[in-house]
DNA sequence: ACGTCTTTGATAGTCGCAGACAAACTTATA
DNA sequence: TATAAGTTTGTCTGCGACTATCAAAGACGT
């Protein structure tokens, strides 16, 4: 098949080790001997086996990245993000996309360890025990969670605090004028759900602004969840002046089913979301949102991923990200009468 | 550090050659011989390194895939269908984000071969011979090209038959009572920007209507872009009373532009799309748009990737798939005055 | 008791590369 | 001239799995 150290070292006429010192740059060898090297290995179009040099010096130079779905424009970002940065360190980035399938994440978890990559990224966003216990049977592997944390010292954690950027949205309502504020947010099993749900009641009460219970609506994330959500909240007998949706997608959903209906964005209703991904700069009108910073997140991720590899006997650490609020056009300031 | 062969062959008591066959079912093993070897491997949490086998058996059951970048949602979606596939077929997806860079290309396909994935998956759009001659370079590895393709027999390519999907796009305008229809498209250099062009004057042609010099603008196939463009085609001192959009990103700029500068859609102005993202149906209003079959696309594309996998020795194939017309809110019936 | 099958297990070589150890050769120094 | 020191390159083993080839043990017939 394809050429080996060896043929290289017997065109060049040298031994083996000597071509894989000047291919590695690992010792001196005279300028003439590695020119007949590099030549020969031009001449050979050879290119080193990754895989026998793995076996060999134990460490494959890939890291696994396991997502719920990079159908969702956040986590498409974010990968992107991961993806330049493994690109800058050297890495291959091996995308696992669970579907939210224990028997998928397993699976993948298993393929991850045999293939022996040096790491694994988890996005999973669910704080589910089976996941969980799937986890830590890798304990050996480094690990870096980025929204969720197992309760654990052996993997390191990044967290959004979304709880923080449901207040600043809530700030702002509440800055613009509103009082009668709803929710549309994300699966409770999901901890930036849980968190965003848990951060938007607390700013209402801390404004003494009272939560209507049919006005908080438990939804998926999707796209066609913020429109089944949205449908939801519009079959209430009253309607908030403004509504706090989980992230950018379920906004999108919301806003066009809004819209459908022949209501006013922001005039009648202003929609706040969540992520600040690419396209919500594109909405009609452009979506005021909370911020989450991805890149610094995947750089965030790779960095302690990568010290971790680098150092693997250190205690987990916890990490936290502080998101920041965008202002578009999808709030109106009510007016005071 | 991770248990091997060895170790559960010993802890079985057993050799190593029972542990492999038990495990890879490649000989009958008396029952409870089996039993020990599985609980012992099962004791260790011991997981075969695929490394090792892979220099053996000679094939590492990943596949790379080259794509301009995933953050364009079209990509995306076809990502999440092409990773699919791979697991189903228990292959790993390696994912590559070239940014249209050539060394980031180049780096990457050494990096790919030198990993000895099982074969590449090309989504590049760019008929750009410096990639193309990156590309010859390898060709003892199994490639299928997706949306160009070198000519060459070398390859496997699948097309999307975009000149056909802007016929239907403009039939459809036509046939809606448009006769005054302006294009913002991709870059030229992409082939489906170029086949797309192509298609809309052709159609355009056919129907005895006249192309407008400054109603065709070159964009870039981003949301920025159309926005941009559609602010180019706003300026021109009479408009169109519709627009073909070679994709759906540049299509919710180039609304979102639009609605801004208060032009209704689509009443004043309609609007079609191309790829039939996810999210095109949450537009304000719901788009029109030219659907890619995504899921089969990716479907061809890993079964003819395994094909040739398994079979290397065959010359290279030309598949061709068939867009169609996605109707939702975006084009209004012109009235006949 | 011996040879022949059948069933199961062991030995050793291989894949391509890295690196510890050491050899060969040159030059400087006593 | 012998020896030390320095320079440059080579030999050989092992990473962890697979697998071809052998070998042992038991079953069976004669």
């Amino acid at each position: 098949m394809s050429a080996t150290i060896k043929d290289v070292a017997l065109l060049a006429g040298v031994s083996t080790t000597t071509v894989s010192h000047v291919l590695n740059k690992t010792r001196f060898v005279a300028k003439a001997t590695q020119e007949r090297v590099l030549q020969a290995a031009e001449e050979l179009n050879y290119a080193p086996s990754a895989v026998a040099r793995s076996l060999k010096v134990k460490n494959t130079k890939s890291l696994g990245m396991l997502v719920t779905t990079t159908l969702n424009p956040f986590f498409a970002e974010l990968v992107n993000e991961v993806e330049k940065c493994c690109y800058r360190e050297g890495y291959n980035l091996v995308l696992c996309n669970t579907d939210g399938e224990l028997e998928k994440t397993n699976s993948y978890l298993r393929m991850l360890t045999q293939k022996r990559v040096d790491g694994i990224l988890v996005m999973c966003s669910a704080y589910d025990d089976s996941l969980f216990s799937s986890l830590i049977g890798q304990r050996n592997l480094p690990m870096v969670v980025m929204d969720w944390g197992p309760s654990d010292d052996y993997v390191d954690r990044i967290q959004d605090n979304s709880v923080k950027g449901a207040h600043l949205a809530i700030q702002h309502l509440i800055e613009q004028g509103h009082k009668r504020i709803a929710y549309i947010g994300g699966p409770l099993e999901k901890l930036p759900a849980k968190q965003r749900l848990d951060g938007f009641i607390e700013a209402m009460e801390q404004a003494n602004l009272g939560v209507q219970d049919d006005w908080v609506i438990e939804s998926d994330f999707e796209f066609e969840g913020g429109k089944l959500g949205m449908r939801q909240l519009l079959s209430c007998a009253n309607l908030p002046s403004a509504v706090f949706i989980g992230n950018d997608a379920m906004a999108m959903g919301a806003m066009s089913e809004a819209q459908l209906s022949g209501i006013k964005i922001p005039q009648q209703l202003s929609v706040i979301g969540y992520d600040n991904c690419l396209y919500s700069a594109y909405f009609s009108p452009p979506l005021t949102t909370i911020n989450q910073p991805k890149e610094q997140l995947a750089e965030l991720a790779i960095s302690t991923m990568i010290e971790r590899i680098e150092n693997p006997r250190q205690e987990g650490r916890m990490i936290m990200l502080e998101p920041n609020l965008v202002v578009r056009s999808s709030v109106a300031a009510v007016l005071t009468r």
